[in-house]
DNA sequence: CTAACATACAACCAAATGGTTGTAGATCAG
DNA sequence: CTGATCTACAACCATTTGGTTGTATGTTAG
């Protein structure tokens, strides 16, 4: 199998490109209508109000943060989108959630055994 | 109940300025430290390697993209994380996901149809 | 072969970004 | 009161970003 040269760690740089990537509503726009059907650079092109080039640059950032891929076919460039690359930025969120409930899992630990200050060990009586 | 003053959905613009306040390595990691610990502009401006002006125009990003809010307590600034949005950002991300398993779906759907070309219903070619 | 098409890429421009320094107003400690 | 601390904000600068136009090159249709 050639599956699997996803990197298990980002960098702080590749996370810079993802999130800055997703950061204009064009590119999120591209990135959504490739995710429903791949389609070449130009097609993708005619939805926008911008010249063709202002859609490749916008294309080529995606790129760079892997959130597609381009395959030539013939003369024409066709978009690939790579869901594994949005999923992997869901996840980098939910670690941010995860401190968030480690933290009030912590504060809910304090509180407790401020509030029994005579207990034994776990003890967490109702 | 003076709660949940959530917007259900995000322009364009907001979408923008989430993705756009993740799109930089200091500023996750202040979003990082705020969720670990609520403290003061200063306080956190300690851990990089910055002016103080600039720390305080990274939470000033965070805070236009609603990944944080300041509170006045005395003469500082305490920053509070809003896990909230940060899940709001994740699902947004899920979202595109979906697209992506739906349209697997239909292609399932067509290759089925197309391997089964006579079952019930339609009764398509012989 | 020729014309139309899809792309690549360079040069340019205005605006946004990420940083700096400097000044000034509140607030707290002693 | 005085001085130290925390914050706000303006002005400035270099770089990046998002767009343009223009030119060149490869590819397909007729």
């Amino acid at each position: 199998m050639v599956v699997d040269q996803v990197p298990r760690e980002l960098s702080d740089d590749e996370i810079d490109r993802i999130f800055g990537a997703l950061a204009d509503a064009t590119r999120r726009d591209i990135l959504r209508q490739s995710l429903l059907r791949e389609q070449s650079v130009s097609e993708l092109g005619r939805n926008y109000a911008m010249s063709f080039a202002a859609v490749q640059k916008h294309v080529a950032v995606l790129e760079r943060a892997l959130l597609v891929t381009k395959e030539r076919r013939g003369r024409e460039q066709i978009v690939h989108s790579n869901p594994a690359a949005i999923r992997r930025a869901a996840r980098l969120l939910d670690a941010y959630e995860e401190l968030w409930r480690d933290r009030i899992a912590r504060i809910g630990d304090i509180l407790s055994e401020a509030t029994h200050p005579g207990n034994d060990q776990k003890d967490t009586a109702p």
